[in-house]
Parts: C-alpha cells; structure tokens; sequence
DNA sequence: GCCAACGTTGGC
DNA sequence: GCCAACGTTGGC
C-alpha cells in the first residue's frame, strides 16, 4: 500500500473542513497539474495519505483515506485532468510542522522538501512510519 | 507583500 | 519544437 500526502491552504480547504465531510469525504478536484494527477492515478482505495496546511499552519495535520478511485474531474473543461475521493481517518496529535520536517535529516528527500509547490505528492514507507512517529500515533514494533 | 521556482501558454 | 513571457504557488 503506498503512500501519499495532499496539500490545501486551509482558507480554501482545511482538515476540519474535510472531517466535516463524514466517512464519504469529499472529490479532490481541481488539481492541474500532471505530476499530481499520475499520483492520483496511482492511488487505490484505502490508501492512506497525510493532509498538509500550506501558507497558514505550514503542518502534517491530519491523516486521510482515498475513499473513491480516479475518474474525470467534472470542473475540467478539457477533461485532462481527473480526480480521486478522500475522507478523513484522524488528525495527527502532535501536527508535524514544515520546521520539524526540514530539521529531520532523514526527511531530506521528501517532495514536501524537494518539490514542495507539488500539491500531490507521493511519501514512501520509511517517510510515513517516521512522521506518523513524529506526530504522535503509535507504532507498531518492528519485527 | 515579496519573490523564487515552477508550469503553462503562445509566438515564431 | 523551442523558448520567452506570463501566471500561480507557497515559503519567507
């Protein structure tokens, strides 16, 4: 299961916002760019995802879900570019911070570092069991 | 509010 | 198909 992280400036649409939305979640359209929408394409349901404020909190807030798979994005007139569905899972207890991301040696390579106009982004495994840490959520012992 | 980085557009 | 101009994003 890969997976990712999704990016909003919380005045146009924030974590709480996407709470709001229950267990259905809300279509993630709007995206217009082609590095996001290959990652979107990638997405299964039921991958997890982190939930970035950009601008305004500049923070890993929140955990989410792709709740529904990538098909056209109805507010494209060109029909280009799709879209997939999310829906919160949890907010993360401690929100990890661009700060904290950036002092983290070992989160150096994260696009949020790298690429960080890139509003769909993708995160590997060693990067979410180290934020997930960060932010607060129990893990599981490795084996 | 500034500006660097990046993506897109459009003239040639 | 190149590339300059332009618009947008997002950190600072």
């Amino acid at each position: 299961m890969a997976h990712w992280l999704f990016k909003s400036e919380p005045s146009a649409w924030s974590f709480e916002k996407l709470v709001g939305c229950g267990a259905d979640g809300t279509d993630w359209s709007g995206v217009r760019n082609h590095s996001a929408k290959l990652n979107m394409q990638a997405m299964r349901v039921g991958e997890q995802g982190f939930f970035y404020h950009s601008n305004e909190g500049k923070a890993i807030v929140g955990i989410v879900e792709v709740s529904n798979a990538y098909r056209p994005d109805p507010t494209d007139p060109a029909g280009k570019f799709g879209m997939v569905d999310i829906r919160a899972v949890r907010p993360l207890p401690r929100p990890v911070t661009l700060d904290a991301v950036k002092a983290e040696k070992r989160l150096a390579a994260m696009a949020l570092v790298t690429n960080s106009r890139l509003s769909v982004q993708p995160v590997t495994e060693a990067e979410w069991a180290l934020i997930c840490e960060m932010g607060g959520l129990w893990q599981p012992p490795s084996i």
